[in-house]
This record gives C-alpha cells, structure tokens and sequence, in this order.
DNA sequence: AATTAATTATACTTTTTAGTATATTTTACA
DNA sequence: TGTAAAATATACTAAAAAGTATAATTAATT
C-alpha cells in the first residue's frame, strides 16, 4: 500500500517522459503528440493530468530544475573541502555530450528560449542562476574563512565566471560534437582556483 | 539604374527583418506570420522569395551568422596589438541586454535550439565556432611571437575559456536582467591575458 | 510607350497541432 | 469483491500555421 496514489505515479511519470522531449525541442518545438508518443498515454489521460499544453512546459520545467537542483546539491555535498565542493561542481558537466537529463543544461536551454519569450519561466531560471551564484559564492567564502584560500580570492567573480564558462563550454562543446575543450578548461578553472590556496 | 534589382532588395529587406523574430523565438518559435507582420508584405511575395519556412529559415541564419562575423570582425580589426584586438573581441557582448540584435548572440542561440533538432545547422554553427576559435588561437600566437606575451599562454585554453565565458554571461545576464557580472567578468579575463603579458 | 517578365495582393486550401466530449474499460483499494 | 478513480478508445471541433492559385500590379527591356 503505496501512500502514492496511481495518478499521483501518472503524474509524474509524464513529466520524467516529457523532460527530454522539452529539454532537446524546446518549448515551442515540443507538441503534446510527442509526449502521448513518449508515454503512449492517450489524449484523455494526460489532459486529466494537465490543463492544456503551457501548464504541461510550466510543470516539466519546474520538475527538471528541481531534479537538476537535488542531483547538484548531492553532487556538492560529497566534497568535504571548500575546494572538493567546486571541483565537484566543476565536474558535473564534464561529459557535455552525454548529459544525465538528454539535450544538454536545462537552466541555459530553457533560459535561452525563455528570454525574450517567456517572461514568467524567464524569471523562474533567474532565480535558480542567482540561488547557485549564491551558493557558490557562501562555499568560497567559507574556503577563505577555514584557511583554503586566500581572501585576494574575489568569490563572486569566480563563481560567475566559473559558472559561465562552463555552461558556456556545454553549449560549444555539444555543438561541435567533441568534449575534449571542456577538458582542458576545467583544468585551466581548476588550476585558477588553486593560484589562490594558501 | 541600381545594378541591384528591386527582387534582390526586397529579399535582403526580408532576411533583415526576420532575422530579430527568429533570434528571439528561435526556429520553431518563429512562424511565417510573425514576418509578414514585421515586413508588411503578404505571403505571395514571400513565398516568391522562399520556398518555405525551412528555406527562410535556413537563409535567415545563414544571414544573421555572415552580419555576426563581418561585425565581429571589424571589431576586432580596430585593434592595433594583438592584446587590443583580444579586449575588442571580450568587449563585443559588454552589454548583453542590448545586442546589436536583438535578442543576443544568434550563434548561442541557435547552437541551443539546433544540438538536438536541425543537424544541418548545427554543423554550420560548428563551423562558426571553430572558425572563430582558430581566429582568436592566431591572434594569440601572434602576440606570442611579436613578444606581447609569454609562451606560457596556451592560446587554444585561452580562447576556448574567453569564449565560452562571455557567451554563457551573455545567456545569465539575458535572464537575470542584468549586465553587472558582466563587468567584472570582462576584467576578470582581461586581468586574465595581463598575467602573460611581458 | 508597348510588351513581357517579375513581383505583389487577395483569397483560398491544406496540414498540423491543440483541445474536447463521452462511452467504455481497466485498475486501485477500502 | 464492489465501487470509485483512472485510463483508454474513438471521434470529434477549433485554432493556428503553412502553403497554393491566380488575378492584378509594377518594373525592366525593346
């Protein structure tokens, strides 16, 4: 006796089948055929579950930025150091061709098609850049508080930049079709960092 | 009597005001609509001018990318040193709420909306990228040789991390509505590059 | 200036996609 | 095992977007 009930399981299971599909196509290029498709549901059921199509993206996209968010913070978590947790971090989009969740960074691919179209979705994507620019940000200063680093270390220009660069490298990387540049610019940021270890 | 024709014209006038509408609804956001609003012709005209939205679709982008690169390179050829020709390249997206088009980069753009969905765009975006890549590697060797900077530089980490950067800045900053990072993260890179200066 | 070719305007059809209605079947679970 | 909730099948309508046909106009060339 599951406290989940069957609709509840339903509910969920379109949105991980729909993930993907909005993820790689896009809010405008997803339709509600490729999901009845994905999740060989029929018509009458997923609009039992969803209003209609914008309610169906809203709902897909909160579900991917909360499980994109969960799998970070474990990600984060597992370093003990202030280093571990960047490099961690660093890490977590080291394969950009073969991303956990299909097509790529959910925060930038939604935050692309959102800016000038979305404004409601756009302001949601601010709030998950600026919540991890935060988080970054209080991880850095705790490394200079405990002695990692240096307090020449500027935390909130190495979290942006930080940041940039490799959402930036998952777009260039996954449109080039190769993840070697991601490799060496991990090292390069990496190596940034530790110019600033005492 | 303009050596150029009134069809011509017209097509060009075409290409330049669909261009904004398709960087920032992107491919399947844009429709054939949205462009005859925005050039008050109606559909026979364009139609003569098209085959369909794939076609104006695809000549759009090859559009937007040849004006992104004439652009980008007289920017960067008013820099008489390699270093001033780097700054110019990093001060191209200084503001990212106001593009040049609107909308932001339409090489990021459309690399995010193309990965998973239009392979044959992809490749030209590839292209693009490579192609400045190789720019920017070359006039980094440059400043190398003529002595304006260490051998310590490697141009290919450089140039992939300069890129990447500001690009993924231009999609945050887009979405949080601000250009502040911005500034720091250019002088951030630029401090960056001086580190190698001799 | 007349003729032909190029271009444009109007009105239409087709296709695609979203969304609805409802009777029927299946499944959960009390 | 009975009942209510959930899901399915079928058959629609509605809306949006793409695309076509053709008449009218305009521009280029003689």
């Amino acid at each position: 006796m599951s406290m989940i009930t069957k609709a509840e399981r339903t509910k969920q299971f379109i949105l991980e089948t729909a993930a993907p599909i909005f993820n790689q196509k896009g809010i405008s290029g997803a339709n509600i055929d490729d999901v009845l498709a994905a999740t060989k549901l029929t018509k009458g059921c997923l609009y039992g579950h969803f209003e209609g199509k914008e309610d169906l993206a809203l709902q897909v996209i909160e579900h991917m930025l909360n499980a994109n968010g969960e799998k970070m913070l474990l990600t984060i978590s597992k370093g003990k150091t202030a280093k571990a947790k960047v490099f961690a971090f660093l890490d977590f989009y080291k394969d950009p061709l073969n991303t956990y969740l299909k097509g790529g960074c959910p925060i930038f691919n939604i935050a692309v098609e959102s800016d000038d179209n979305f404004p409601a979705i756009k302001e949601k994507i601010a709030g998950v850049i600026r919540h991890g620019q935060e988080l970054f940000v209080s991880i850095l200063n705790q490394g200079i508080e405990n002695g990692e680093f240096s307090n020449k270390l500027d935390p909130v220009v190495y979290a942006f930049k930080a940041v940039a660069a490799v959402e930036g490298a998952v777009v260039m990387c996954r449109a080039m079709n190769t993840a070697k540049p991601m490799a060496s610019l991990l090292k390069s940021l990496k190596s940034e960092l530790e110019g600033y270890a005492l």
